[in-house]
DNA sequence: AGCACGCCGACT
DNA sequence: GTCGGCGTGCTC
């Protein structure tokens, strides 16, 4: 008889000690009774002390098959959760979803493809793959920082089937893994079998099966959005981030975490090969690759086609279509769907409208629950909230109940109506509110492919990797918004996606416009993303030093949310005293209402610890926990996000 | 997270 | 008089 330490994905604490009667391994899945109900955990170690006071129980069962758990992977949820300071019941809970933890083996067999594409990488690319493989075996973080198009998606390949020849396996992770089932198939094809991706949008026993043939079956290669990384298995021999400056791969609900960050933490756990890529790097990983961290390799040509030409049309100079489009890009339009080639415009906002309002008080139609205007969907006449989800049929003003409204502003649907009318042809609309399924966006991507749509008019979805050969012409109907809100990575976020659409047009013969309208055109980024975007990071990490952001100074926003306004106002003030005894290095702003101050009936209070190193940003965190936990205010939560990347 | 325990308002 | 609201606290 012996006692084990259980990890359970309970969120508060999560380590359990138990009493079993044949000797269990580390990583060994475990059934144990916790109060009323059995759980699936994971074994951690034999139990080091116990505890006065404690009846411990029995281990109510074990699993059949062998350790799925590998040492690096219980490593890697225990570091993640030292880093951002949550229980590791919570981190466990948030990294694998329960239903698989506790679901039977169930790998399926690899299939095989016709004899695999063999590529030539030309000299650019051969030099970064052979001084990346000369690392091969031992922990180092590469960053790939090519250009759209340059190519870096063979290099990757490249790099998997020497890694798959040594018996090892590959995690591949990707942004936005539904925009991605061509970029699947091609690499399925180049390595010669089909790759299983793994993401939210599959079913249950897809998901099962995918984890399972990458876990403990022959699946060498895991393609996947964030979750893929938690997919735990031996001999684990690369790691790649495509796209690494994508925000999409922050988490925001708890546990919050980077999953480029994680990567690179895994690798070096594991002592192996990280490579980050990107057109657009984030200043935090150009600042790891200036200061030696990470190895930097640069792909500047641009193989198939040169860059499109890019400019501005000063919207206070012009008199819109509609408000909505510029004479100079209607032009563009009509020439380019004459010439029978396609366009993708980019609208920031969903919906028909910016903005309801009702035409009897005046007042803005906000959501009864939550700090936010309701967006309108005219297509289906419903108001949305895009914060809770809840839907309203019948636009009605939330102060007198009129439903005399009116709105201004223009969404993704009002945008492809002008221009349907304009035109006289259909638009395709793209955003995350009319793409529901992964099939329907495939469809809908194909349809787009295959010429049946000229226009193609969405939100940032359409600026992220998405290839179509015919487009030449891409626009940014108004990204001035953007530089508004409360978010220190704004430019970044501007440029980033600037550069990115550019990427977008003109990718293979044909040559490519862009067009960004905006009220500010005298404003240095756009100059910058259009003729000198390796200038970026400089004028971009001079504000950054300026004002202490990172990736100079570290931050960590903590919000508070409760039903009762006063009640989460006196808990967060109470958390701001206890940061009072610490060195005034560390600056604490706040607590203030957060930008979007309720959410479902929440009220939210924000502090923002900045602090010049991560040391000591560590210790503020830890000394907020602790002071939070003895305030014994349960039924207020406290979500703590280092490294944060939304301040709404 | 669940789930139980516990102390205050509108019902058979 | 009880049912049930959800604030609070614990689970090896």
């Amino acid at each position: 008889m012996a006692y084990y330490d259980i990890l359970l994905p309970v969120p508060a604490g999560g380590v359990y000690t138990y009493i079993s009667h044949t000797p269990l391994s580390r990583g060994q899945r475990v059934r144990v009774p916790l109060a009323s109900r059995i759980l699936t955990g994971v074994v951690l170690n034999e139990a080091k002390e116990l505890k006065d006071g404690v009846k411990y129980r029995e281990i109510a069962e074990t699993f059949e098959d062998s350790t799925l758990f590998t040492d690096q992977f219980l490593k890697l949820i225990d570091a993640m959760a030292d880093y951002y300071v949550n229980p590791p019941g919570l981190t466990l809970s948030g990294t694998i979803s329960k239903s698989v933890v506790e679901s039977e083996p169930c790998p399926v067999p690899v299939k095989k493809l016709a004899a695999a594409e063999n590529l030539r990488l030309n000299p650019d690319q051969q030099a970064v793959y052979e001084s990346i493989a000369a690392d091969h075996g031992k922990f180092s973080v590469h960053l790939i920082h090519g250009v759209t198009g340059s190519g870096k998606t063979e290099i990757y390949i490249e790099l998997a089937k020497d890694a798959i020849a040594a018996g090892q396996k590959v995690i591949y992770l990707v942004p936005e893994i539904s925009l991605t089932p061509q970029m699947v198939e091609r690499i399925s094809n180049r390595l010669g079998f089909e790759v299983p991706s793994y993401h939210s949008r599959h079913t249950p026993k897809k998901r099962k099966e995918v984890f399972w043939s990458f876990a403990k079956g022959e699946a060498p290669v895991l393609i996947g959005a964030r979750s893929a990384l938690f997919v735990p298995a031996e001999n684990i021999g690369l790691i790649i981030v495509d796209e690494e400056h994508e925000q999409s791969y922050k988490q925001e609900e708890a546990p919050s975490y980077q999953l480029r960050d994680m990567a690179v933490l895994y690798g070096s756990i594991l002592g192996t090969t990280v490579v980050l890529g990107s057109a657009t790097p984030s200043l935090e990983t150009m600042h790891n690759a200036r200061a030696g961290k990470y190895r930097l390799h640069r792909l500047l040509t641009r193989h198939a086609a040169c860059m499109p030409a890019m400019q501005t049309v000063d919207m206070k100079s012009c008199d819109p279509i509609d408000h909505i489009i510029s004479e100079r890009l209607y032009d563009e339009l009509s020439a380019t769907v004459q010439r029978g080639e396609q366009a993708i415009l980019l609208i920031n906002r969903k919906g028909y409208s910016h903005t309801l309002y009702c035409e009897k008080c005046g007042k803005t139609i906000h959501c009864p629950n939550c700090s936010v205007a309701l967006t309108w969907y005219k297509s289906r006449n419903v108001t949305k909230c895009h914060y809770c989800a809840s839907e309203y049929r019948t636009p009605h003003c939330t102060h007198c109940g009129s439903t005399l409204t009116r709105d201004y502003g223009a969404g993704t649907e009002r945008v492809a109506e002008v221009l349907e009318q304009l035109l006289g042809i259909p638009v395709l609309k793209l955003d995350t509110d009319n793409v529901t399924s992964q099939s329907k966006l495939s469809k809908m991507l194909d349809d787009f492919r295959d010429g049946k749509f000229k226009v193609l008019v969405g939100t940032q979805l359409v600026a992220k990797g998405l290839h179509f050969p015919n487009v030449t012409l891409s626009a940014v109907l108004n990204l001035d918004n953007m530089f508004s809100l409360p978010d220190f990575r704004a430019h970044e976020r501007a440029f980033q996606l600037l550069v990115q659409l550019s990427g977008r047009s003109g990718r293979c013969e044909k040559e490519g416009k862009v067009i960004i309208q905006t009220y500010s055109p005298e404003m240095e980024i756009f100059d910058m993303a259009m003729n000198r975007p390796d200038d970026f990071y400089e004028f971009e990490m001079q504000r950054r030093e300026a004002f202490g952001y990172p990736p100079v100074g570290k931050l960590c926003r903590l919000v508070f949310s409760h039903s009762r306004e006063e009640t989460v106002h006196e808990t967060a003030q109470e958390v701001k005293r206890a940061l009072a005894s610490m060195p005034s290095a560390l600056k604490v702003m706040g607590p203030t209402q957060a930008p979007v101050y309720k959410i479902r009936n929440k009220y939210r209070y924000s502090i923002l610890l900045k602090s010049p190193d991560a040391a000591l940003l560590k210790r503020a965190i830890h000394l907020a926990v602790t002071s939070f936990n003895k305030l014994g205010k349960t039924a207020v939560i406290m979500k703590v996000d280092r490294d944060p990347y939304f301040f709404m």
